[in-house]
DNA sequence: GTTACGCGTCAAGAATCCGTCAAGCCAAGG
DNA sequence: CCTTGGCTTGACGGATTCTTGACGCGTAAC
């Protein structure tokens, strides 16, 4: 038996797949909007994750990415979407296995026992959702973050730009890096958003000289940490 | 890029995926047998394999469930089959995805990316980064180099030729092996560009005289260490 | 001895990269 | 419909880095 969170709003196809499911001796909680259901994995986190793309408050690409920047757990999108491009966007962003709705459930069944074989594999839960690095503290769940103690207000992609220099702390994050890593993998080129983006994030964190968010010429950025003091 | 092993009888469509596959930066091998797959399986191990079911010989699930007895990599399987029994079979057989023909090109690659990533999850930065030859000591994730325990500023360019060299210390680089993988392949005939840099890393190292970084001439340069010290 | 060649040395112009700032654009929300 | 916030672009100066050309020196060939 497998704890299973479905994230729906479509009530019919969520209780559908809820008694499906649980016929088939999995423990299913359920969440009808993105914000929710990111909370719930934070909360309780489950064995795999059914994830429709069609949610009323984020995109549910969106929940993806921002899961995966502090969970490893499977995520099985669904969507009524069939096309091509939609498909691989979505496992782009993360995602383990898209299905077009309409489905079967033994073979929604059969993909989770899929996830759920991976996942014995893979290394133990982390579930950071606090990064801390020196002065810097950022809450990956609701998007918040401190520099010594007092707010900031961060945009997401400022957010996500961070969180991922964040979470390699000390270490140099190449230019190709951090932009496949938050902007996508289409972006690779361009370069004019680290500029950007790394000068306002310097100015939100007072960071006048970039001795916290230090520039590597031609190769990328780094968060300078006092000592060895990384994430987790 | 990874390498890919397909198993189809199909010949145009094997060939198709091929072409795509490689197309996309990927290393392909091709069987067209249930047995001669297992066979490469076992002679070349891929990243992962792409496996029709619709096989002459061996049934693909047969082929699934016996290179599960002894392997673990990820299986994408093909069919024209879209009945959901037959999906769940093949999930059930130890497939980690199952693909209805006809498909794009495209998803099949994001489906790779995803068994991809799976795999490289479970191996983490296990890489090589950094390099020691003699008296000089290389942070290839850093981007930062020491000599003889002091701190040498470089320039990205002196630090790809210090690399180059160091990954092959006291071994003779010729000059275009040297030009060909620092700055690339169109630059081959650049024979001044070796001299200029030579110089500067040089100078930067103290080593005046060219006792660490030596020059064979008319053939390339190598860095001298004591014994047989070379890299790691 | 002279010539040719390859290398080391140096400096200056060209190109690149970064930081900075502002304006345009687009979508969400009132 | 208008406002607002955030993302995307474009422009420019200054600093760094790369490229290119010039010259001298030593060595090996003639």
């Amino acid at each position: 038996m497998s704890r299973i969170l479905i994230v729906d709003d479509d009530t019919d196809l969520l209780n559908a797949c809820r008694v499906g499911l649980q016929a088939l001796q999995h423990q299913v909680r359920t969440a009808e909007t993105g914000h929710d259901g990111l909370n719930e994995v934070a909360l309780r986190p489950p064995d795999v994750i059914v994830l429709d793309l069609g949610l009323p408050d984020l995109d549910g690409l969106q929940v993806c990415r921002r899961l995966r920047t502090w969970s490893d757990i499977p995520v099985i999108v669904l969507s009524a979407d069939g096309s091509e491009d939609r498909k691989v966007e979505a496992l782009d962003n993360g995602a383990d296995d898209y299905m077009t709705k309409p489905f079967g459930m033994r073979e929604l069944d059969a993909r989770v026992r899929v996830a759920l074989r991976h996942r014995t594999a893979a290394i133990v839960d982390d579930h950071v959702t606090e990064l801390r690095a020196g002065r810097l503290r950022l809450d990956l769940l609701h998007y918040e973050a401190t520099f010594d103690d007092r707010a900031v207000d961060l945009t997401p992609k400022e957010f996500d730009f961070l969180a991922y220099l964040a979470r390699h702390a000390g270490k140099i994050c190449t230019r190709r890096m951090i932009l496949e890593n938050v902007w996508g993998s289409a972006y690779a080129k361009e370069l004019h958003y680290l500029k950007v983006y790394a000068y306002r994030i310097r100015r939100k964190l007072h960071d006048e000289e970039g001795l916290f968010l230090e520039n590597d010429p031609s190769v990328g950025y780094r968060l300078v940490v006092p000592d060895g003091a990384g994430a987790h």
